[in-house]
DNA sequence: CGGATGACGACAC
DNA sequence: GGTGTCGCCATCC
Protein backbone atom coordinates (compact mmCIF):
# COMPACT_ATOMS: atom_id res chain seq x y z
CA UNK A 1 0.00 0.00 0.00
CA UNK A 2 0.81 3.42 0.44
CA UNK A 3 2.73 2.96 -3.46
CA UNK A 4 -0.18 4.99 -5.19
CA UNK A 5 1.18 8.62 -5.72
CA UNK A 6 -2.11 10.13 -4.26
CA UNK A 7 -0.76 9.53 -0.93
CA UNK A 8 -1.78 11.60 2.01
CA UNK A 9 1.34 13.78 1.80
CA UNK A 10 -0.18 14.82 -1.94
CA UNK A 11 -3.83 15.08 -0.89
CA UNK A 12 -2.25 17.46 2.10
CA UNK A 13 -0.54 19.48 0.32
CA UNK A 14 -3.23 20.18 -2.50
CA UNK A 15 -5.91 20.98 0.49
CA UNK A 16 -3.50 23.27 1.85
CA UNK A 17 -2.99 25.36 -1.30
CA UNK A 18 -6.64 25.72 -1.79
CA UNK A 19 -7.24 26.76 1.69
CA UNK A 20 -4.91 29.31 1.21
CA UNK A 21 -6.73 30.65 -1.73
CA UNK A 22 -8.38 33.83 0.00
CA UNK A 23 -12.18 34.77 -0.44
CA UNK A 24 -12.59 36.78 -3.70
CA UNK A 25 -10.09 34.39 -5.58
CA UNK A 26 -10.14 31.83 -7.03
CA UNK A 27 -7.26 28.95 -8.37
CA UNK A 28 -7.26 26.20 -11.09
CA UNK A 29 -6.04 22.78 -11.18
CA UNK A 30 -3.09 23.37 -13.42
CA UNK A 31 -2.19 26.01 -10.84
CA UNK A 32 -2.23 23.69 -8.20
CA UNK A 33 -0.24 20.86 -9.70
CA UNK A 34 2.19 23.44 -10.56
CA UNK A 35 2.35 24.44 -7.54
CA UNK A 36 2.85 21.10 -6.02
CA UNK A 37 5.12 20.33 -8.72
CA UNK A 38 3.82 16.51 -8.84
CA UNK A 39 1.43 14.69 -10.81
CA UNK A 40 -1.10 16.70 -13.20
CA UNK A 41 -4.25 18.46 -13.35
CA UNK A 42 -6.30 15.07 -13.29
CA UNK A 43 -4.56 14.46 -10.07
CA UNK A 44 -5.76 17.62 -8.30
CA UNK A 45 -8.83 17.04 -9.89
CA UNK A 46 -9.25 13.49 -8.27
CA UNK A 47 -8.12 14.71 -4.84
CA UNK A 48 -10.88 17.25 -4.74
CA UNK A 49 -13.53 14.64 -5.85
CA UNK A 50 -12.35 12.80 -2.83
CA UNK A 51 -11.28 15.15 -0.26
CA UNK A 52 -12.66 18.29 -1.78
CA UNK A 53 -15.43 18.38 0.87
CA UNK A 54 -12.99 19.80 3.51
CA UNK A 55 -11.88 22.92 1.45
CA UNK A 56 -13.28 25.78 -0.39
CA UNK A 57 -13.36 23.38 -3.84
CA UNK A 58 -15.58 26.51 -5.03
CA UNK A 59 -12.65 28.20 -5.19
CA UNK A 60 -10.93 25.88 -7.68
CA UNK A 61 -12.05 26.29 -11.28
CA UNK A 62 -10.90 25.27 -14.52
CA UNK A 63 -8.16 27.07 -16.63
CA UNK A 64 -11.09 28.68 -18.73
CA UNK A 65 -12.16 30.26 -15.90
CA UNK A 66 -15.32 27.67 -15.88
CA UNK A 67 -16.01 26.01 -12.60
CA UNK A 68 -16.30 22.04 -12.39
CA UNK A 69 -19.75 20.50 -14.34
CA UNK A 70 -20.49 18.61 -11.45
CA UNK A 71 -21.68 21.59 -9.51
CA UNK A 72 -20.98 24.18 -11.71
CA UNK A 73 -24.26 26.64 -10.67
CA UNK A 74 -23.48 25.65 -6.93
CA UNK A 75 -19.81 26.92 -7.72
CA UNK A 76 -20.94 30.09 -9.58
CA UNK A 77 -23.34 31.29 -6.22
CA UNK A 78 -20.82 30.82 -3.95
CA UNK A 79 -18.02 32.64 -5.71
CA UNK A 80 -20.93 35.80 -6.45
CA UNK A 81 -21.08 35.91 -2.64
CA UNK A 82 -17.70 36.17 -2.39
CA UNK A 83 -17.58 38.94 -4.71
CA UNK A 84 -15.59 36.95 -7.26
CA UNK A 85 -15.01 39.06 -10.98
CA UNK A 86 -16.79 37.14 -13.28
CA UNK A 87 -15.86 37.61 -17.38
CA UNK A 88 -19.20 36.28 -18.37
CA UNK A 89 -21.85 34.18 -16.76
CA UNK A 90 -21.23 31.15 -15.31
CA UNK A 91 -17.18 32.20 -16.26
CA UNK A 92 -15.04 33.74 -13.77
CA UNK A 93 -11.87 36.29 -14.72
CA UNK A 94 -8.82 34.55 -14.29
CA UNK A 95 -7.23 37.87 -15.05
CA UNK A 96 -8.49 39.43 -11.99
CA UNK A 97 -9.58 36.64 -9.70
CA UNK A 98 -6.57 33.88 -10.33
CA UNK A 99 -5.07 34.07 -6.96
CA UNK A 100 -1.37 33.15 -8.65
CA UNK A 101 -1.81 36.05 -10.68
CA UNK A 102 0.06 39.77 -9.49
CA UNK A 103 -2.27 42.90 -9.28
C1' DC B 1 -1.43 -6.16 -19.48
C1' DG B 2 -4.66 -3.28 -22.49
C1' DG B 3 -8.64 -0.33 -22.72
C1' DA B 4 -11.74 2.92 -20.63
C1' DT B 5 -12.62 6.74 -17.38
C1' DG B 6 -12.25 11.29 -14.97
C1' DA B 7 -14.11 17.89 -10.36
C1' DC B 8 -8.26 18.88 -16.76
C1' DG B 9 -5.25 21.49 -20.41
C1' DA B 10 -3.47 22.98 -24.63
C1' DC B 11 -3.80 23.38 -29.46
C1' DA B 12 -6.07 23.38 -34.21
C1' DC B 13 -9.88 24.77 -37.01
C1' DG C 1 -14.70 32.80 -29.01
C1' DG C 2 -16.93 28.05 -29.49
C1' DT C 3 -16.15 23.19 -30.92
C1' DG C 4 -13.37 19.19 -31.75
C1' DT C 5 -9.30 16.30 -30.86
C1' DC C 6 -5.29 14.66 -28.52
C1' DG C 7 -2.35 14.37 -24.45
C1' DC C 8 -1.50 13.77 -19.39
C1' DC C 9 -1.52 10.89 -14.94
C1' DA C 10 -3.41 7.59 -12.01
C1' DT C 11 -7.06 4.34 -11.09
C1' DC C 12 -10.57 0.86 -12.39
C1' DC C 13 -12.31 -3.15 -15.07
Amino acid sequence: MAARVMDEEYVEQVLALVERVPAGRVTTYGALADEVGRGGPRLVGRVMSLHGGAVPWWRVVRADGRPAECHDGEAVRRLLEEDVPFAAPGRVDLRRAGWWTPD
